[in-house]
RNA sequence: GCUCCCGUAGCUCAGCAGGAUAGAGCGUUCGCCUCCUAAGUGAAAGGCCAGUGGUUCGAAUCCACUCGGGAGCACCA
């Protein structure tokens, strides 16, 4: 029995003696954990909200101890629980059979939903996350977007849902038209000596989109005294829109030259995904066509005649209050007949919810080391073998927060063509940005305003190429870490070294990005960043390598959980144990980590990937006590042996578990 | 002008379906490797939870206002 089903039957079990004893019907009972394992694994507050419910319904003031007493007596009757205790002004503290609990969790599957991932007939949900621009290389922002997108859907998978991860491309916009620009207009090169570059730069280790981040900037700095090229900027998005001609070309080259990289960045991260939908093939499939369709048979968009918005299409949109600037309502086609961004977006949401009526077309655009494959949406029909992407049951987009209001007009106008699924379809998971301390832009060479030196941070910039990059950062960690392997393995291959050094740096930036909660916005400091110890992955990948190197020292005597299972026998000096006080601290390691199935399933609910992430370090912590205090191999009661070993190895499988929902790998030594 | 987010230890942050003594990490000071990995660990110091008022048996947590800081409100994407 799992602690998430005792918690259901003690629930219920309260439920039904409030109903029966006092006549009073709980919706909602909270639970929580106690601050200290002395007063037990499970605490229910209940007594005070029931007080209050039996005086709002029969006018009788009562004492929440005595009603706190009645509970106790009927959650004692129930087996999973040792005993019962009232305390404080009324609290219920349960403290189960802690024996057991041992027995029937020692080796159960610290996440039991995550296989149900995989089934085609549990609930599909569609995660979009990263959508960098392919234009540059992507910087820290852009992997805050995706470790959040990628740490959250595994939270998904592991509570059962099956996930569809998908990267949006907006290869047609105005960020690629300008590195285009810089190319044929700067540069003067034509499509072939762009591939020449590219090969150049591949033979001398360098990549294609740092080369683009400079471009960019450049372009940028170019556009303010140069009106001629900025005249070309519309040219050359024009044909992009428009497809089928050599500037179309060039840029298709480019932007995906650019996707290529910036899959290559966030696969360092362990991060990959389904389908790469672009915004050409919502161009050229016609998507906004279908959609503007739905809206006008629908009557939930209207022609204006007059005023303003004269020849614009507009949708109603109450809720955002305007002033005298600003209208109420949202256009969606403009007067001269071209649709917004935000009503190509609308087209876009309704083909993830499957509500559209048309698809894409795709072809397999790359195989990841793992076998995975990732794909493409394409304007041809020519692969009729590829998986059914889009119709998503909930669709979450991982989108920072500056997108808050445009996400919002997506969100109502897609619910207003479909009130069926509604709002709750369409989840913006949004966060705060990543910006750099003035000092931190300081020491990236960036010459500041001394207005700019006195603001809290600086926000990122693609534009002024004002950013840390993301391969620049994993690089540094990598580097650190490998110095730090070398002091400690001097005698491991290279090989095994190097790949160390990446699972640490790995470990570093995921938790780091997950450490804080999505509306904090991360002031990026590279002290803090690169750190190893305290509160970072490094400290939890740490603890995970020394509990496995017990397990691999019991291997190398032969010994195995079966034989503790087997010492342990019926339990009865088990509960002795635990009896005591260091039974108890023993215990509380025990029901730590059997929480993670639960915090999981928090972390989901609240769309908070921190939750877990601080679930883990706490476990972590809680596993280097447990370590410190007590001497597992060399301890001579041989009960007490075998429970520290079945604990231990909770405590690692749920660590090791937490880490992987994170993203993050144990390495085999540190 | 309107909307949203933030304000908790010297610094960076958790805690916020109201509940037990407000917690971490970094930094500071003093300790711990004959023993399963010291990227670890023990202890100390450090708090009017921005302010005021309200709701409540009970408020860091909910409500209102005020003060600071940030973001957003396009026929841009």
């Amino acid at each position: 029995m799992t602690l998430i089903e005792i918690q259901e039957i003690l629930r219920d079990a309260v439920r039904d003696t409030a109903r029966k004893e006092f006549g009073v019907e709980l919706t909602q009972i909270a639970a929580e954990t106690p601050p200290k394992t002395e007063l037990g694994d499970i605490a229910f507050p209940v007594a005070f909200e029931m007080a209050k419910l039996i005086k709002q319904a029969t006018g009788e003031k009562s004492n929440p101890r005595e009603i706190a007493e009645k509970l106790k007596a009927a959650l004692e009757s129930i087996a999973q629980v040792g005993r019962v205790e009232v305390a404080g002004p009324g609290y219920l503290n349960v403290f189960f059979d802690r024996s057991a609990f041992l027995a029937a969790n020692a080796d159960a599957e610290p996440l039991p939903n995550s296989s149900k991932s995989a089934d085609m007939s549990s609930p599909k949900v569609c995660v979009e996350h990263t959508s960098v621009n392919p234009n540059k290389s992507a910087h820290i922002g852009h992997v805050r977007n995706s470790v959040l997108g990628d740490t959250f859907q595994r939270i998904l998978k592991a509570t059962g849902k099956r996930v569809e991860v998908q990267n949006y491309i907006d290869n047609t916009g105005v960020q690629v038209a300008d590195v285009v620009v810089g190319f044929i207009f700067i540069e003067n090169k034509d499509l072939a000596e762009i591939k020449a570059l590219d090969a150049e730069l591949t033979a001398a280790g360098k990549t294609f989109d740092y080369y683009c981040w400079d471009l960019y900037t450049k372009v940028g700095v170019e556009y303010q005294t140069n009106e001629e090229l900025k005249e070309k900027r519309a040219e050359v998005l024009h044909l992009i829109e428009e497809g089928g001609n050599p500037t179309a070309e060039l840029a298709d080259f480019v932007a995906t030259r650019n996707v290529e990289c910036i899959l290559d960045t966030m696969e360092r991260l362990s991060i990959q995904y389904d389908l790469l939908p672009r915004e050409s093939e919502i161009l050229h499939l016609h998507f906004w066509d279908r959609a503007f369709e739905q809206m006008k048979k629908l009557g939930v968009i209207h022609l204006e005649t007059e005023g303003k918005q004269a020849g614009c299409w507009v949708m109603p949109f109450e809720e955002h209050s305007g002033n005298d600037e600003n209208e109420t309502d949202k256009i969606l086609v403009r007067s001269n007949g071209t649709v917004t961004y935000t009503g190509k977006d609308i087209a876009y949401q309704m083909w993830k919810l499957g509500i559209l009526g048309l698809d894409f077309n795709y072809r397999h655009f790359h195989k990841y080391a793992n076998g995975h494959d990732v794909w493409i949406t394409s304007a041809e029909a020519n692969s009729n073998e590829h998986p059914a992407f889009g119709g998503g049951e909930t669709i979450y987009n991982v989108i920072d927060s500056r997108q808050s209001y445009p996400q919002d007009i997506v969100r109502k106008g897609v619910a207003a063509i479909s009130p069926e699924r509604g709002e709750k379809a369409s989840i913006h998971l949004s966060y705060e940005m990543v910006a750099l301390s003035p000092a931190a832009a300081e020491e990236l060479g960036f010459q500041l305003s001394d207005e700019d030196r006195k603001r809290p941070f600086i926000e990122m910039s693609g534009r002024k190429g004002l950013g840390v990059k993301a391969d620049d950062l994993i690089n540094r960690l990598e580097t650190n870490a490998l110095a730090e392997v070398e002091a400690r393995h001097a005698d491991s291959s290279d090989e095994v070294k190097r790949n160390i050094a990446h699972q640490l740096a790995v470990g570093a930036l995921r938790y780091f990005l997950l450490k804080f909660t999505r509306n904090t916005v991360i002031v990026f400091d590279f002290k803090e960043a690169l750190s190893f110890e305290g509160e970072t992955g490094c400290f939890c990948q740490y603890s995970a390598v020394r509990a496995n190197s017990i397990f691999r020292k019991l291997a190398e005597r032969n010994e195995s959980l079966e034989d503790c299972r087997a010492i342990i026998g019926d339990g009865a000096a088990v509960a002795e144990l635990f009896a005591t006080e260091t039974g108890s601290d023993i215990w509380s390691m025990a029901v730590l980590a059997a929480r993670l199935e639960e915090t999981v399933e928090q972390a989901s609910k609240q769309n908070e990937p921190a939750i877990l992430a601080k679930y883990t370090f706490q476990l972590a912590k809680a596993f280097n006590l447990f370590y410190h205090n007590h001497k597992i191999l060399v301890e001579t009661d041989n009960v007490k042996r075998a429970v520290l070993i079945l604990v231990a190895d909770m405590a690692r499988r749920s660590l090791t578990a937490a880490l992987a929902t994170l993203g993050i790998e144990v390495p085999e030594k540190m």
